[in-house]
DNA sequence: TCGCGCAAAGCAC
DNA sequence: GTGCTTTGCGCGA
């Protein structure tokens, strides 16, 4: 079996994308400012504070999102979620037919999913051939896990959180029985595409493989036909695949989503519009979300 | 038991 | 009244 990474139909490379520092300062502006939330911290003091001109912060900002650090703190504001959920889908009842066909079935044409078998999932993965690697992403470090069918899984490797060792850990242990083949050229190559959605096109929809139970693989589903930009809430998720009281499970299914972004948990926010916990960091979570938006304001 | 929850109730401005 | 915290319930693994 041969594990072919994808052609990029562009013809675009990781080189285009800013360079990986530039996450590591737009994370840790992040958390400064959410640390300090209450305290209304400007720009400067995020600047002294973390070691670097207000220039350099405002040059970083620009050339990871296309906005401004203000702006894009802006866009990562529980007032921003609200109008996300307010303005949001239709996804908050079951009962909006229409409205479901509407985006999911946008979003189907470009990524074509499948759920692996509940055998395979008990086998714990064995007759599994997962290929994996490590290649720097927009939001750092990034591993990639894929089968011959698609993309299985997407993780981030960060240092104060046991770096690369602890991301293989945390994914391959999904699947101990799996032989597992690394291969960062290939990976390097899923991430380019996967960073890049608005190369998610009908012709070359991105190929994704969803290995969980059930009552996951319904909720990771539900999850993909949020759209780009968009966000749903816990509750909203659990009415929509017909349990409307399980929320909390909800949350711990999107929680054990494997292909983080791709099927877009950093999406879900609580019933207020405060983001609540993700597996990556909420940092993370919160710099998806502006990076989202940021690339709808550039008009990709 | 434990979780990436929720809504109502309680309490403090 | 608004906003923040606490409480009881809830579900699937």
């Amino acid at each position: 079996m041969t594990l072919q990474a994808p052609i990029d139909a562009a013809g675009t490379t990781l080189d285009t994308l800013a360079p990986p520092s530039d996450y590591d300062l737009v994370r840790r502006t992040l958390e400064f400012m959410s640390e300090r939330y209450r305290a209304q911290p400007t720009l400067a003091e995020a600047a002294a504070r973390l070691g670097t001109g207000e220039a350099h912060l405002e040059a970083t900002f620009r050339r990871w999102a296309g906005l401004s650090p203000k702006l894009f703190l802006q866009a990562v504001t529980i007032d921003h979620a609200r109008r996300l959920l307010a303005g949001g889908l239709p996804l908050l009842d079951a009962a909006h037919e229409l409205g479901l066909s509407g985006p999911s079935r946008l979003h189907d044409l470009f990524v074509r999913h499948e759920a692996m078998s509940p055998g395979a999932l008990k086998r714990r993965g064995e007759g599994l051939v997962l290929g994996h690697g490590f290649a720097d992403g927009p939001f750092g470090r990034t591993l990639a896990i894929w089968t011959d069918r698609g993309l299985a899984g997407l993780a981030f490797s960060d240092e104060e959180r046991g770096g690369d060792a602890h991301a293989l850990q945390d994914m391959l242990g999904r699947w101990p029985a799996a032989e597992a083949r690394r291969d960062d050229a290939a990976a390097a190559a899923w991430v380019a595409r996967v960073f890049r959605p608005d190369s998610w096109r009908a012709e070359a929809p991105l190929r994704v493989v969803l290995i969980g139970t059930d009552f996951e693989v319904r909720v990771w589903e539900r999850l993909l036909a949020v759209p780009f930009g968009r966000a749903t809430t816990y509750g909203a998720l659990a009415r929509e695949i017909g349990a409307p009281k399980a929320a909390r499970a909800v949350g711990a299914a999107v929680g054990r989503n494997p292909i983080s972004f791709v099927v877009p948990c950093h999406r879900a926010m609580g019933s207020t519009g405060a983001l609540t916990g993700y597996h990556w960091g909420l940092a993370r979570k919160r710099a998806m979300l502006g990076w989202e938006y940021a690339m709808g304001e550039r008009g990709g």
